[in-house]
DNA sequence: CGCCAGGCGGGAC
DNA sequence: GTCCCGCATGGC
């Protein structure tokens, strides 16, 4: 059994894998398991411990950001009691380090689709697009790269219950197999112009681009705006409902900062409470 | 069953 | 530029 000592940063793994900004991690009883890269991770927190079984060091600690300064992040963002409430219920969550790629298709099949259906879908094109291997807790499949998606008929695709966004996906991994560098490009942009680019991809609007610039760049101005944030920028600070997606996104960076992204993730992770009657 | 979901593309204006 | 609609599927 390994262990890392979170020596008092704040982290919580629950929070953490649970809010929605991945979909591939799997509780097991008091373990969490995940594929980060080509490695199964099981990891399970008591505590200031975060206790390991697969996986190394490194991956951990760069997978979860934990050696990021979260409490100053938090205390830049924690302006108003909205945002106050939503730190002392989800405090410890982080945003993850993602793979460009891997989150930049899953958030093109997550559009318009709930949370545990994103979960089965990705699921199925994983098993069925991905490398399988064998591990001592069972078989696992890599996310699928994208050229095994770019290779494969549009009809096998679909078979993963994607529904339209089948030809979006794939249209999208033809155009990263083509073009390799596209991630370190991409990343070597101002936000704006990473953002332009990555609209560039079908399937890929706002949202989606913000999330990516998010989760897989580490852009944490941007603040992503779904349903969920837009109720909450209504119902909690006053934006007219509806506002126009560039509107919501620019009051949540003038209200939280250079940190509003993280703003957003606190918000979102909090939704059923600051958004009642709905589930 | 009907309504909704981490929206987007395309067309109208 | 903004508004509006259709969309493929499943969760609740």
């Amino acid at each position: 059994m390994n262990r890392i000592d979170l020596s008092r940063r704040p982290f919580s793994l629950d929070h953490t894998l649970s809010c929605g900004q991945v979909f591939r991690w799997e509780r097991q009883g008091a373990w969490w398991q995940g594929i980060v890269g080509n490695d199964l991770i099981r990891v399970r927190q008591e505590g200031d411990i975060l206790m390991y079984e697969s996986g190394n060091e490194e991956t951990i600690r760069s997978y979860f950001q934990l050696d990021l300064d979260l409490d100053r992040i938090l205390q830049s963002i924690d302006r108003d009691p909205v945002i106050h409430g939503a730190i002392g219920h989800c405090r410890g969550l982080r945003i993850v380090r993602q793979d460009p790629w891997e989150c930049l298709a899953s958030y093109i099949c997550a559009t318009y689709a709930n949370i545990p259906g994103i979960i089965k879908k990705i699921q199925l094109l994983c098993e069925s697009f991905g490398e399988p291997f064998d591990t001592e807790y069972g078989t696992c499949y890599r996310f699928p790269s994208a050229e095994a998606i770019a290779s494969s008929e549009l009809c096998d695709i679909r078979d993963c219950r994607l529904g339209y966004r089948s030809e979006y996906l794939c249209e999208t991994a033809r155009r990263i197999t083509d073009d390799p560098a596209w991630a370190g490009r991409i990343a070597a942009l101002s936000c704006g112009e990473a953002r332009t680019e990555l609209m560039a991809f079908r399937g890929v609007g706002p949202k989606v681009a913000d999330c990516v610039l998010l989760f897989a760049f580490a852009r944490y101005e941007v603040f992503p705006v779904d349903v969920w944030i837009s109720r909450i920028m209504h119902g909690c600070y006053g934006l007219p409902i509806p506002s126009a997606y560039q509107r919501i996104a620019a009051e949540g960076r003038a209200i939280f900062g250079d940190y509003a992204g993280y703003a957003q993730e606190y918000l979102f992770c909090d939704r059923q409470r600051l958004v009642p009657g709905r589930s």
